[in-house]
DNA sequence: ATTGTTCTTGAATATTTATTCAAGATATAT
DNA sequence: ATATATCTTGAATAAATATTCAAGAACAAT
């Protein structure tokens, strides 16, 4: 009956609403079967076991999220608008009352990174080209001109990074869009100063 | 043979570090006999459950770092000065390699608030109490003239609420010591800046 | 059609982990 | 001293959950 395989994206997709909803220790195998649609047996199959469907899922999540960053930031956008937007469209991911759509990335990193040193390390990198990505960015921003040939990218990226992360953790007290929007807000302005100021 | 009654607040700092290496899920009720000396029946009689267990050890984590954060901020130095130094001791707990020690509020937020009302609460709230205490420092500040009548204290203290808690997570993925400074520096510099500036 | 191969199914098993509770120990009171 | 009440102990139990695997279904090839 080999014509039925099933669609292994979407199965990693399910996989990762699951997991990013009720966490990788709360979700069980049963909650697995339900939201894949797939069979234990298959699953043990495909992916050797539940740990190993978290690690498909999290390099699904991986490139899902560079697929993302692309409609972003690939236009020809000035970086700084093209920052705004994405930096608006995770406020409104996280004003979503229900279902708060989190980041497996983060999330994981938070559960069970210290535990398991290969599963850390996926992340780590996964969360680090992230960051290199913003790099990207803004070096090519500096190469035309747009941002002062003066600012510590490096510093830059991780500081964007570092306030994305504790945006999403604080929308896990505080879903009110204002209170979210202006944080954001405040965050692109500060990039925004580092960007521009030659003196600092 | 009731004179042994266990030191209560001893053994919840010992359930708190054990719940914030491994995880809610993750701590077994051996874990907690292990680290707390107590045996399961015990356990289970003055707190009702495992779950009972992480909530005293909410309760008692928040306690405490009310006590902690007092010390850094009760003597007479301009908030500023002492918000240096309280950033500073974050660095501190988090260049720790070994045993890197995070914050059990928000550990336990991003593991289980999804799943569990009351504990969310909890959380939410012990939280919300923290960030109002910058907020209270702030405005002692702003009476005393150290800070500009015209900023924004609840944005002000909402924005550096979400840096530490973004610089906690960045801490999980990066543990040099120069690059969570200056990362710290930053965030004191924006905060700063937000607490001079009557222009924005 | 029949056979062989490959994939699927899900009930049965193994394992881990929370919880209980009856027996034992310690102290206080009489 | 003895009795009584209170707390402790940890092995036994219950519950939840990951994993396996033999039987079954679907297709392809002869």
């Amino acid at each position: 009956m080999p014509p039925a395989k099933f669609d292994r994206e979407q199965v990693l997709r399910s996989a990762m609403t699951t997991f990013v909803q009720k966490g990788y220790s709360k979700t069980s195998m049963q909650d697995l079967t339900k939201s894949t649609g797939l069979h234990p047996g298959s699953i043990y199959c495909a992916f050797e076991n539940k740990r190993g469907l978290l690690l498909a899922a999290l390099l699904q999540y991986k490139s899902d999220s560079e697929l993302s960053f692309e409609t972003y930031f690939s236009h020809d956008l000035p970086v700084l608008q093209s920052l705004k937007q994405y930096l608006d469209s995770i406020v409104e991911d996280c004003a979503q009352k229900e279902g708060h759509k989190a980041c497996l990335l983060t999330r994981a990193l938070t559960e069970i990174a210290d535990q398991d040193g290969e599963i850390k390390s996926v992340i780590s990198e996964s969360l680090y080209d992230w960051q290199k990505a913003f790099y990207k960015q803004f070096e090519l921003a500096v190469e035309s001109k747009e941002l002062s040939p003066e600012c510590d990218i490096p510093h830059m990226a991780r500081y964007l990074s570092m306030g994305i992360y504790g945006l999403r953790t604080f929308a896990q007290t505080q879903t009110t869009r204002e209170v979210l929007q202006a944080l954001a807000d405040q965050l692109f302005d500060d990039i925004r100063r580092l960007s521009l100021a030659t003196s600092n």
